[in-house]
DNA sequence: TATCTATGTTGACACATGTCGAACCAGGCG
DNA sequence: CGCCTGGTTCGACATGTGTCAACATAGATA
């Protein structure tokens, strides 16, 4: 799948594609939400229920308002299975922002 | 050097760990300082002047404040020689940033 | 010293965002 | 159907953040 966006120092970014980078990040930039990210990450399978976790230190709305966030930035996708709604990693996201890094640190 | 944090799937972060990254995830997380720290990154030798790179659409004192953040974050260094100001990208931290991100993809 | 240029700092403002309680929806079960 | 539990959405509030104009500072140069 093509990246977003170039590494970052192949050439300064536009104002679009700093705009969609720099979305992806402010998601990856709030503690509860790494903390969301990281649990589902390191969870069996990179899923997990909304139940297993919910224990961030913030209320249950919190948890679903951020959750929707990650959902919107791409880097989560939910499925509602019966009574409980999974989430589940993005690897190709993910990866796409690691390469945008490291690629940048390796010049 | 220590990473300053495990990969995001290995375990769910403690408060600390989540705090420490989410803050320099979140210094990429603004349009504006992601084309900053970009124009520095693809500048000659990862280093550039302030003049250099400061026509991103905001007034010189907003330049100013980005790079300062990006500064906090160790994402940036900087140093007076004479008249100008350089800024220099700190590759072990991009690096770091990038595993933690490239490894959580990989599972 | 005075003065000019290049950056940084301050103060103020508008807007975005994290947080919660309350209300609401979706399934399962009696 | 009624009721319970898991999750989301709504409405409101406090705090955080990006932005600019105005002012302050650091070097160079004269």
């Amino acid at each position: 799948m093509e990246p977003c966006c170039p590494p970052l120092n192949e050439r300064p970014l536009t104002a679009e594609e700093a705009e969609r980078t720099a979305a992806m990040f402010k998601a990856l930039g709030d503690p509860v939400r790494l903390r969301l990210f990281s649990s589902v990450a390191s969870h069996e399978g990179g899923e997990a229920c909304v139940c297993d976790i919910s224990d961030v230190g913030v209320s249950q709305p919190t948890v679903s308002h951020h959750l929707k966030k990650l959902k919107e930035a791409g880097l989560l996708s939910s499925e509602r299975r019966g009574t409980w709604v999974y989430y589940r990693v993005e690897p190709t996201v993910l990866a796409a922002m690691g390469a945008l890094l490291t690629k940048a640190a390796s010049a």
